[in-house]
DNA sequence: TCGTCTATTAGACGCTATCTAACTCTAGAG
DNA sequence: CTCTAGAGTTAGATAGCGTCTAATAGACGA
């Protein structure tokens, strides 16, 4: 779907700054920084100021176009995918990939007391051992 | 178990400064942020520095007395859980609350194709109903 | 006691993210 | 079309967190 497109219907106004980022960190499946969006669109508009940047991508999480995970510290990565899924990281690489909903099974977290659960993940550390 | 005795079955040298980092961060549930462990600490002994709070507290982590997540942006929270459990976290309060292993059930995890699944978790995001 | 290795310290540093104040742009009213 | 208010952008300052450095202090065995 067109980017353009895209904000419109989740309420943003599309300048071009929003689009620049838009079009990179929509795409991705790399699971970027938000310093590494900003390198990225620079590389294309050299004008753009961090601030933006960091303004744009905290706007897309609150009109939930992307969603924000939390790798390491003083480090947040963006994803694109907004439908529930998990989440492999290599410990040797850092690398984040992206678990199907399905690949694991998840039961009776609805049903913990004490808790109104509204969204959940399963988080894996280990080793890759080959490519998809 | 006396934090002294603890430290030097993990191989650690038992300086004061480690004693009384020990006697903080093994004893909470709180989950606290490596600086509210300085904070802490520095109440009852406020010659101590940053630096060693940090070391310390990396230290614990090497030598398997502590284990690290990074829950929260910006804020790597220290847990004296070491046998596995899972994370809720207050979307309100940010508060950090252990779930016991055995309150969810998760299948399939070491069956992952191409994946070398070492450890594993599932992290819960909502609002609490109630206190335990 | 001496010498060496370990531990601690204050402060500097680096990185990430947010804030500020000035500016530029855009859309809508008239 | 022109004007204006609000939205968006900018460079740079600032804040927070964690690590590094060089010097000092302490512990332990010979």
């Amino acid at each position: 779907m067109d980017v353009v497109t895209e904000l419109r219907e989740h309420g943003i106004q599309p300048s071009a700054q929003r689009v620049a980022v838009g079009e990179y960190v929509l795409s991705t499946t790399d699971h970027p920084s938000a310093d590494q969006v900003f390198q990225a669109v620079r590389r294309r508009f050299p004008m753009v100021s961090r601030a933006t940047v960091y303004n744009t991508l905290n706007l897309f999480v609150e009109k939930k176009l992307l969603r924000a995970f939390v790798l390491a510290p003083g480090r947040i990565v963006f994803d694109p995918k907004t439908d529930s899924h998990h989440h492999f990281i290599d410990e040797r690489t850092g690398e984040i990939v992206d678990v199907p909903w399905d690949a694991v099974d998840v039961k009776r977290v609805e049903a913990l007391r004490g808790f109104d659960v509204r969204e959940y993940q399963v988080v894996m550390h280990g080793r890759r051992t080959r490519r998809h």
